[in-house]
DNA sequence: TATGAATGAGATTTCATTCAT
DNA sequence: GATGAATGAAATCTCATTCAT
């Protein structure tokens, strides 16, 4: 009884609907009948929610991407320490896409790709992530947590290029091998490599002379 | 063969516009017609030469690749050090893909995410290059150059995704911003990221005693 | 009453609302969406009135038609000659068809191309109103104000037709140009072509001669 | 062997099809497939010849319009007189309405309406045979033949109007009834309605008188 | 070998219309 | 009586692909 937009259920039924089969057969391999078959409605009605193929394709990611940044936005103060921030965000990414894979084909393998989706809503929350991860970066080197010589933008195409091609070539395989879990190893290398190298340390040194001839010690590592 | 030369030609010719065609509006916006009007032949002389579209597109990669790969694998024996073969193959990459846009544009926004691509003939040199690189990496790792304690293949997804994620964006922002020269700040931080630290080195400390008692200064930081 | 008060209402809002949507658009490009928008309604509701968007159609000009025929019979009687009630009735469709642009746009552009329309209630009235024409027509053959040569239905295609071609023009020109004041020239020209000529009269000669002969010149060539 | 647009043949039929079906059940009830089973050709086919389908309405006059201005424009010269020229002119029309009935409802039923005619190619040639038209008007006017209180453009609207008119009736009852002959009866009244009434003529009387007591006679005519 | 011409097979999209509430 | 929601049924148009010449 009056909705404020049709029926809510069946928006959430033909995106999730449409996330499937794009997900499966790629963008333009999906056609709206096999997509309004998933979703058990008929081709017209798919039409009167979105008003085209492309803007079913768009409307997807809004929904889902908006969620986990929210997530992320309402953890990002608790955390203490940048190189923490980034293993939340980082972690938080590895979850989105291996939980929802059909969402993770859909954006690496079709949304990337598209030129107008840069334009659509539902990219702001992408970029909304990256640019969360970006701050958590820059901060780390204001801190001292990072060297000050790195390239903060370099460094997250690092991070989000190695996550991408991970998932990239788990979908291309059909996902029939494992996943690797690639979160810690990844972090402890891209700190030791942008991690401050440790300070010069003072050593002191106590030298007791025996009254008689003496032998030096070596200095205990 | 003069005719075989003519064929050549035009093999080559319609490859090209293919390149042209598919890397600038992408597989799916392109059209048979309009790679066959800039290549200047018809249509049907394309089936001719190529069985389908899709043939078309998996035909582009062979050549190119497969030129840069035995450049890669001709100079592999030459240098010295795995960062340095890792360099030399990053750079290649970087090189590449810069100075071939249609051809990384058609590889990173269409080929990679065709299944059947990792069939064709095509892909073979991709992954040839794609074990060399590994190759490299690992035998920096037996030769004590990198830790022993990383995972190569990740190692690797960190090059790869990266480059392709950097070269991903400049396509998607159809190139107008400058490609940033992201080669050596990438190596500098794998390299400390992945690299032996420094062995704690042993000090020879001489110490003369005077006749009389005397007390060692502390080093001045 | 007041139940049968609201309907009627509705009834009449939508006429007007598929009056203006059909006379802007024409009858194809018009939706039945459009018109439920421009009446304040939803699409059932049109439905409950009408059967079709083809009755629709045809149940505008019932009302508009009726009252300028009703206006036209009314009329008739007081108007002494032929060509007088014939000026009352076309001035009458230029008054309709010039204060009702929707109107005349629609039977004009749409409704006169409806062989169907030809079955339909509102097609009465039109064919009254062609039938007073008519008759005014044969009553001045026969008064004698008109020749008894003339074939009264190509007359009265004359006027309509007439009538009609210059509307036509001015709503394919959008009525961006002003519609010219044709009634008294049409009728000027029609009255002279179908009116009795002047009946050859006699005229009464006296001669009186004078006592001498005379001879008169001959005419010259 | 390589005509000069595909097949001169093809497009002849397409069009002709086309004329057909558009001309009895309207553009817009009319549908491609339709045509495309007239001409027995494949949909496809027809989009070969024509970009669209209103394409194909737009390109059927422009054949048969032409020969009837080519014709028309050949004739002009060789026709004494203004009144002579209009009669050949709505001959003209009339021929071309009568033996050309798909082409008449068409271009009365279809395309007079729309108002994307008015600038496709075809449109030129209907607007020339006007102009012709108009110029003979013009041109009686101009020789004494017509009044020149008139207005050109006034009367050709009545000659048009008429025609249509009668021609649209004749379609709308879909050609069961016989086609009135009306050009004469048409011109007869338009002749006199514009037409130079005759100047009070001079009559020359000789009276002989005979010598002896004589009977006057009665004037001649 | 090269191609002009033709088409099969669908895909997207639109809308008038229905029906349960 | 009024309507939100759903859809059946088509229609236009596109293109990869084929084939006779």
């Amino acid at each position: 009884m009056g909705n404020d937009f049709k029926s809510r259920d069946k928006f959430t039924t033909i995106i999730d609907a449409a996330l499937k089969v794009f997900g499966e057969k790629g963008y333009y391999n999906a056609t709206i009948s096999e997509i309004a078959r998933a979703a058990g409605v008929s081709e017209a009605t798919i039409y009167e929610y979105f008003g085209s193929k492309e803007d079913l394709l768009f409307a997807i990611p809004g929904e889902i991407t908006r969620q986990a940044v929210d997530f992320l936005e309402g953890m990002a103060p608790f955390i203490r320490g940048a190189a923490n921030k980034i293993r939340a965000i980082v972690y938080g990414y590895y979850r989105l896409y291996k939980e929802n894979p059909y969402y993770s084909s859909l954006v690496l393998l079709n949304l990337k790709h598209n030129r107008k989706f840069m334009d659509a809503e539902g990219y702001q929350a992408v970029k909304k992530a990256a640019a969360i991860l970006l701050e958590a970066i820059k901060e780390g080197m204001e801190s001292g947590e990072f060297r000050k010589d790195i390239d903060p933008y370099l460094v997250r195409s690092i991070l989000l290029g190695t996550i991408e091609h991970i998932f990239f070539r788990w979908h291309l395989k059909e996902r029939r091998e494992e996943l690797p879990d690639f979160v810690d190893p990844l972090l402890e290398i891209l700190t030791r490599g942008i991690g401050k190298p440790p300070e010069p340390r003072t050593y002191q040194i106590n030298i007791s002379i025996p009254s008689e001839g003496a032998s030096g010690t070596p200095p205990a590592g």
